[in-house]
DNA sequence: ACAGAACATTTGTATATACAACTATAAAAT
DNA sequence: ATTTTATAGTTGTATATACAAATGTTCTGT
């Protein structure tokens, strides 16, 4: 559906409007599909990106700056989060020996065991978007938003 | 940026999975650039949005049912969000007379000096990403983001 | 060795969001 | 006319996010 109908706009919209609102719109879409996804889980999506952060360390610890520089959304706040994840076993936290300043991070055999099951599910997830497109168009796309950003 | 170099991924991601990552990342850039320039007039992007659907009904009173229809995040709390803004008394809110379960929410002068006063910065806004790429490239994009989110 | 700066993380507080339950009103069915 | 169903918004509660201030640790310069 094009935007103008999503947002049932009166007026014409400009283009330099026009690809902010479909931007918002889209991300909207993606991230509340995501959520549906997560939720019989009760990840929430951040919880969820921070734990394929650790595995991606492969059992080297991660401190929290190294946690925050890899979210996507950078802002949230990480203590908290790691809190909620321990919470559910899903991560353990200790302070770093070589320097009492760290904390070191680490993925639990559980939280190991809960992405490995969410992986198909994830993978399908993705698919269920990118499929609509070609390789091609997936590639300008990227290209796209990339220069679009301009960061 | 690449979004791999942005997120300091380890592995080389598939084209599924950055591409989402590209969306949600540009999502947060543009997202993040208009809070802040929202922040000395205390808005939030959703209390702008508001004000712009209102300022959009030129003078015809709007019900909870349509401002929802037309943000973006459907699922913000409208109710409260209006409360925000009567309390900065950017617009009024009444029971309809026809309808008692209905809402009529209207921009008072206030609100819509705001909004004016706001314009143009938020038409530089829109154009300093916008103006990196060419009118083609625009159409390309919303074209690619229509089609890739399927909706 | 000590003061001050820099670093890494946590805490406090205010606001926003998500979602279910609730209230009030209006329309439809019997 | 009265009950049922649908509609329109509000409220409660839990969680998330934003951002400034605070805490504890390490480093640097004298």
């Amino acid at each position: 559906m094009r935007i103008e109908e999503i947002i049932k706009s009166t007026v014409t919209l400009n283009y330099s409007k026009k690809i902010i609102l479909n931007l918002l719109y889209t991300q909207n879409i993606i991230a509340e599909k995501f959520n549906t996804l997560m939720k019989p889980y009760e990840l929430s999506s951040e919880q969820y990106n921070v734990l394929r952060i650790l595995r991606g360390q492969k059992g080297c610890p991660a401190n929290m700056f190294l946690i925050q520089e890899r979210m996507i959304a950078k802002n949230s706040n990480t203590t908290r989060l790691i809190d909620k994840l321990l919470d559910k076993e899903l991560v353990t936290r200790d302070v770093c020996t070589e320097n009492r300043r760290k904390i070191e991070v680490q993925i639990t055999k559980k939280g190991l065991n809960l992405l490995n099951e969410l992986d198909p599910t994830v993978i399908e997830y993705e698919e269920s978007f990118s499929n609509n497109l070609n390789q091609q168009e997936i590639e300008q796309l990227n290209y796209l938003l990339e220069k679009y950003r301009n960061k």
